[in-house]
DNA sequence: TCCCAATGTGTGCACGTGCACACACCCCTT
DNA sequence: AAGGGGTGTGTGCACGTGCACACATTGGGA
């Protein structure tokens, strides 16, 4: 900048008002200046920018999944494009950070506490995560997507499961299921909770606490065992809500195992509308997440914080994703 | 610092050597200086580090695709996972970039000029593109992932398309297939011609520029009108080199509106071994991309740049996956 | 004529760190 | 006793920018 002040013959504060736009320069003053810049190749250096501002016009976007999840998961896509839609309309930059193992997360947190940005979106992140005690410890202004437990400082974007559970659920009775369980996980946690209280609203009466089979994980072998156990307890179920889409994706293994058939002998629904979804056979029934519409709305409550507001997280309607397998 | 400094009873480059590990430092003064950085909560300011050393430590990985391929398709993933590793390995940030509209472009373009990152890696950039003529311009270390055009300034990790095509196109010659086209695509770029060539290779003799119909983009569309086109000129075709997936895709809906059954009538081969593969009805036989591999590659080249090395472009070998369409 | 506001410009300081240099001390060798 | 090298510490400057302030010039109104 001294440079560009020199080749133009005027100061330094002068080229630093005419690059910000603030305060009088006159024009022949300004011309010069562009001239001047044109000539020396001058960029502006952003962190001594910064380090004057405190600001760097970046927010984080941190994803924090295994491999195979992060590279199949169609959410976080989403997510992602969401986002960036968002923070790009405030002109900030979006910058995302990969945590793929404990030395990522590690280095990530650093990197944030570091300065490097202003905000941080964090999608599935832990309750006792690395990432989430650095963003709290600094006060970094930011926002889950998804509802970790404990972290009351930081607000979230979350899908009403509840509501979702209760839609999916009725859905499966009107169409004349008789005998329908649950296959609960992570009852621990808002989202599995919520999963089994909508399952309970829609079947009211008839509920029976019987038929409810937990396991603590989300996962396909979940499916596999709990589906294994419902059918012990209940040989005659007809319908089955899986808490999410690998809970159903392992269920219908083990009724394929047992010789029943999807959705003729039994019909089978998931939650999430994961990469699982398409690739079970049948394909599978699902709540589907608003994807984008929850990046856009992570964005907003970091982008209100910058501003100085203390925002409220934010529960998303979900749609019902009706296939093949009930 | 200053504040750490004050706590600890020693001078501000005391407590600069201490961080760093740099000079000598008395145990009792280290000992201090940890006790006070714990009771103040510093954090390190990397603003005003990386305007002192002129480094930063982050390595942008910038991702130039239109939303659906960024989602969909596999190697974009498995080239940032790898790039990831070796970034991490060398203790370095990845800040990943999407350019998803030109006002991205242009943010991301000024995000690298503002001494952000140390270097970048650039995936699918266009050869006129504004990011990649920000990087020439301010010589940014950084290395493309694939073969933009005009670009001799950057290295680039490419894969050995005419030695790929020469496989499959062998084997499909192998497998009985008499008559076999190509649908080329893109041939004014190198990977398109290299395409071209590898298929003119395996052939030998028996090559016939008559079965040859191309097209200027990899497109399902094409696919469907050059499988179209080959068909009027041949209709004996038994088997077909697509240039892409998307190109394959095309030719097997092409294929069946004309009544042809792949792979018992015509075998049908493609590459990229992208989304398109396992979504084509029969699965696609194809050139899968080492996409970790070329992550890791790209990464080193950045790496060894940042060393003040000037290293020479990478060319990978290839698999070919073989399904069901051939 | 004098003063005041609007316009335009230059200067010094601050941001928080790394590093070169100067300096102090101790112990060992000559 | 003098000198020299290893160890430990403090100080000043530089990095490149934004901003507050002081100052200069002009024009119009009292």
């Amino acid at each position: 900048m001294h440079d560009v002040a020199a080749h133009a013959g005027v100061s330094r504060g002068t080229v630093s008002r005419a690059l910000n736009g603030t305060g009088y320069v006159s024009a022949e003053a300004r011309a010069r200046i562009e001239a001047a810049i044109a000539e020396v190749g001058y960029v502006r250096n952003n962190a001594a920018r910064n380090l004057v501002m405190r600001k760097t016009w970046a927010i984080g976007f941190v994803v924090h999944e295994p491999h195979q999840l992060f590279l199949e998961d169609p959410n976080i896509g989403g997510i992602l494009l969401g986002t960036n839609a968002v923070v790009a309309e405030a002109d900030h930059q979006l910058v995302v950070l990969v945590v793929d193992s404990d030395d990522d997360a590690a280095r990530v947190s650093s990197y944030l506490r570091g300065g490097f940005v202003d905000g941080a979106v964090l999608v599935s992140a832990r309750s006792h995560d690395q990432v989430a005690d650095a963003v709290e410890e600094i006060r970094l202004p930011a926002a889950f997507v998804g509802h970790p437990e404990g972290r009351p400082a930081i607000p979230y974007v979350g899908i009403d499961n509840r509501a979702a559970a209760r839609t999916l659920t009725t859905r499966l009775r009107d169409t004349g299921r008789r005998r329908i369980g649950m296959l609960a996980s992570a009852l621990d946690r808002d989202s599995g909770a919520d999963r089994l209280a909508g399952f309970r609203d829609a079947l009211g009466p008839r509920f029976d606490e019987h038929l409810v089979v937990a396991d603590p994980l989300y996962s396909y072998h979940a499916g596999v065992s709990t589906m294994t156990e419902l059918l012990r307890r209940a040989p005659d179920v007809d319908g089955v809500f899986a808490a999410s889409d690998a809970v159903a994706a392992g269920a219908i293994e083990a009724l394929r195992s047992a010789g029943r058939t999807v959705p003729d002998d039994v019909g089978v629904v998931g939650f999430d509308d994961s990469a699982w979804a398409l690739r079970c056979n049948p394909p599978l029934s699902t709540v589907h997440q608003p994807a984008a519409e929850m990046g856009r709305a992570a964005a907003r409550l970091v982008l209100e914080q910058l501003e100085g507001r203390t925002p409220e997280s934010v529960t998303l309607p979900t749609d019902v994703v009706w296939r093949d397998s009930a």
